[in-house]
DNA sequence: ACTACAACTTGGGCGC
DNA sequence: TGCGCCCAAGTTGTAG
């Protein structure tokens, strides 16, 4: 579930929780989450480290250690991450557990474990190549219109690239139809199709959507919850995903759906050329 | 180098 | 109630 909003709404929440705090034991309840090193090197080697900055790259939260090297995670689908009190219980499908210094216990709950954790020992983070293969940050002020531009290269559907992490880190099914919509354009339109007004519109559309949606909460469809367990309220502002039907909140024609590349995608047929 | 699709996995919702 | 089918916020690997 968790796109770039999502995500950054528990990177706040772990940002203001967690750094200065010593990991005291580390329980890997399911070994495929762990990505790397293997699941008893992970758990040895994160022991006795102090969380630093938190901090996010496209949809992956990185716990820098004060130490040195980085403790990562991806959501995945149904992935969340829960800080418990010391007596309280681990919910239903907890993977990894982190238990801290002060007696709470950081766990990564996913039940499609689709998930992923790692660690990334000091001045290695490049060894991980999802990481290393993502595009730019579309939250970044550096990444305007020309950044955009390089992006929508190649003749594919423009919805398809803006989910391609390589070229754009951050967008997933959801924000990728709200984005469109918004800024008026067609999912199926070739990238390569786009002409610079509409790049400068989609620009201008990536950085208000996220940015409201990350205001906002996020969006829950199902299984998104933040740290302290909320659910997002953006899915409340959605113009078109999850909106099959439903009337365009710009032109009242109700909105469509179809399939790209396997993915439900939703647009209003009237508004987006 | 493209695109399309299956695979990974669990669970919720729907029709019968 | 239950079974079977379809669907789901993501990524990766393979086939064409």
């Amino acid at each position: 579930m968790p796109e770039l909003p999502e995500v950054e709404r528990i990177r706040r929440q772990l940002q203001q929780s967690l750094p200065g705090l010593r990991i005291r034991e580390v329980e890997v309840l399911l070994a495929r989450v762990v990505d790397f090193p293997n699941p008893e090197e992970y758990e040895r080697v994160l022991v006795g480290k102090t969380v630093g900055e938190v901090k996010r790259r496209g949809k992956y939260l990185l716990l820098r250690m004060q130490e040195g090297g980085v403790l990562l995670f991806h959501l995945g689908m149904t992935g969340r991450l829960v800080v418990v009190s010391e007596r309280e219980g681990a919910p239903l499908h907890t993977r990894v557990a982190l238990r801290l210094e002060d007696g709470r216990r950081l766990l990564f709950v996913d039940s499609r474990t689709f998930g992923k954790t790692a660690f990334l020992p000091p001045g290695r983070k490049d060894l991980y190549l999802p990481i290393k293969r993502l595009g730019p940050e579309p939250l970044d002020p550096a990444f305007g219109p020309r950044e955009l531009a390089k992006a929508l290269r190649g003749r594919g559907p423009v919805k398809s690239q803006l989910m391609d992490q390589s070229r754009l880190a951050g967008l997933g099914n959801i924000y990728a139809d709200e984005v469109l919509h918004r800024a008026g354009i067609h999912p199926c339109r070739p990238g390569n199709s786009l002409s610079f007004p509409e790049i400068r519109r989609l620009h201008r559309a990536i950085r208000e959507v996220l940015t409201d949606a990350v205001n906002k909460g996020g969006s829950t469809i199902r299984d998104y919850v933040d740290l302290r367990g909320e659910a997002g309220s953006f899915q409340e502002h959605h113009a078109v995903y999850g909106r099959a039907g439903k009337p365009c909140p710009r032109c009242g024609k109700p909105v469509e759906r179809t399939k790209l590349s396997g993915r439900s995608t939703h647009f209003c047929p009237a508004c987006q050329r």
